[in-house]
DNA sequence: ATGGGTAGTTACCAATGGAAACCAGATAGC
DNA sequence: GCTATCTGGTTTCCATTGGTAACTACCCAT
């Protein structure tokens, strides 16, 4: 490292410099990868995206979705209907990253069960030990 | 299981006590998936890790080793060299996982600039409503 | 005028994450 | 013997983050 070097190897994530680094930390994001998944078949309401989540604040589901509307992944449409209407929806770009996550949440239900023998396995070790 | 009432129903994601959930977790853990990423291709020590991910604290590596481990993704063997040895690994289990992840990563390769550009051009849209 | 629906914001507090110090055991140098 | 350095961590303390719950604001129905 002789010179300033702000010249990002873009195949290295372990620079935090490097911008894959800030998108892998959006997908790092427990809300954003959930919020994504729900709106995957179509745009939601804010309320109703809360209610499907469930376990969400209002808080963190505004402020998860301001950051996704900024990063271009979530496009937001406000209807000037009775109660006001507000829907968000996947931009295309997201389109393509949702088939990831999806591949994501597929193994999970695949290992689900191996991952929770680790576990027990581990604990029971563990107490063993103790 | 002959457990009370905890019949997770397996594809629903939304469900706090969904065991999928737990999992999801673990990729929505930043330094998770960096860590599984840096030994794709073979064993690393601890401070190497360390050293390759760089950003990362002593603290939140080893938290992050021993999660991972018990969650049988990654496996530990310590060597009795001159001064300790300690090797992880990915598991078998986790190589299924590896093959997605890196597809995250050429996705966020691929997107980052549209990314960077989505977060200027919105900044700009606040600048100016401001 | 009270309750409920819409979409958020704000304030306050607990939990998490990061920086740096410290620990334990052994080797190497002076 | 004393200090420095390597290994792989643990502990401590503080800042940031995340969650809970209350509040805004507007409109409709009863």
């Amino acid at each position: 490292m002789t010179a300033p070097t702000p010249l990002s190897r873009t195949g290295d994530a372990y620079d935090p410099d490097c911008p894959t680094r800030h998108v892998l930390d959006r997908i790092g994001d427990k809300w954003a990868v959930l919020v994504m998944l729900t709106l995957k078949d179509g745009p939601v309401r804010f309320n109703d995206l809360r209610r499907r989540i469930g376990a969400i604040s209002q808080k963190m589901l505004s402020q998860t979705l301001k950051s996704l509307e900024r990063d271009g992944l979530v496009s937001r449409a406000a209807y000037a209907t009775v109660p006001v209407t507000v829907e968000y929806r996947l931009t295309d770009m997201a389109q393509g990253l949702i088939g990831i996550l999806d591949q994501i949440t597929r193994w999970a239900e695949g290992h689900v069960g191996a991952i929770m023998d680790a576990r027990r396995a581990h604990d029971a070790r563990e107490a063993e030990a103790a």
